[in-house]
DNA sequence: CCAGTATCCTGCAGGC
DNA sequence: TGCCTGCAGGATACTG
């Protein structure tokens, strides 16, 4: 499941990739992902445009091009972006959208789930799935602008993390995994919080995302990087997909609870 | 405004 | 062995 890692990874091996190419075409059935997509209609917007700097904003990958406009993507459960050295390779299942580049290889988006996205933003437009997204987890100054958000609401401070629209970027892997390093249960009321443990939370969001970056991304079984190596890159996960098993800190038998549909796991002794 | 829930979709694991 | 059920979960539309 991509969350900010596995995006950041997909961003920095596009970078090998794609700047300075140019698109000569787009190949492709129409489409109902998170949005509906039409190659032929994408045909029409970004043949002819160039890929400059890849970027990221929270899971949103951006694409600008150098005449301007960019494509925004969004991996969902399933999406990958992969990069090919010809247009002619097989097709994986659910290949939805190809680019054909100039330098003859091909970019390609694939999502069996159909979570994802492939948007067009014309120059100068934005989006409001981009404009709604909260902080960025890795800015400077994070966990002093985060304090003061979190401590205003009222919600279990496990959905707040998962609300991108005030931190972009986490989601139900790595949020576990802060709450667990930062000693707290994951039903706690945000406001009742001490600003001080609220502050080793952001930092712990900080350390989970940025080690996980380092290591290419937590790769599960949905996650591969644009060049299509399986990047089976392992982080320490210490609470993730390990109910019933023991803590590593403690040894208490790790428990799993149901928070708006999704399962989070957390260690009942160390977490409080 | 804020919080909580249903929905989209397919692959796969587990149970019988 | 094979079928069937349920779960996985990011974003968003919708309800309370």
């Amino acid at each position: 499941m991509p969350e900010l890692p596995e995006v950041e990874s997909v961003r920095s091996v596009l970078a090998r990739h794609i700047p300075g190419r140019r698109i000569v075409a787009v190949q492709g059935e129409p489409v109902k992902l998170r949005r509906g997509v039409d190659p032929a209609e994408l045909a029409g917007q970004v043949v002819g445009r160039t890929f400059a700097e890849p970027e990221r904003q929270a899971k949103f990958l951006l694409l600008p091009f150098t005449e301007g406009g960019r494509l925004m993507i969004h991996l969902g459960m399933t999406g990958r972006v992969t990069v090919h050295a010809a247009p002619d390779e097989p097709l994986a299942p659910h290949t939805h959208v190809r680019f054909d580049l100039d330098d003859g290889r091909q970019l390609r988006f694939t999502d069996a789930r159909r979570f994802g996205c492939v948007v067009w933003l014309p120059p100068g437009e934005s989006d409001p799935s981009i404009d709604k997204l909260g902080l960025d987890p890795l800015a400077d100054d994070f966990v002093d602008q985060v304090v003061p958000l979190w401590k205003s609401r009222q919600s279990p401070i496990k959905n707040v993390l998962m609300d991108q629209s005030v931190v972009g970027g986490l989601g139900n892997i790595y949020v576990a995994e802060a709450l667990f390093r930062a000693g707290i249960h994951p039903s706690r009321r945000a406001g009742r919080i001490s600003a001080g443990r609220l502050e080793k939370l952001a930092r712990a969001c900080q350390t989970v995302l940025r080690e996980a970056i380092a290591a290419g991304g937590t790769t599960l079984r949905d996650y591969a990087n644009p060049e299509g190596r399986e990047g089976w890159f392992e982080v320490d996960l210490q609470v993730y997909g390990r109910e019933g098993q023991p803590c590593h800190v403690c040894g208490t038998e790790l428990v799993a609870m149901v928070m708006q549909a999704r399962t989070t796991v957390y260690c009942p002794t160390c977490q409080r």
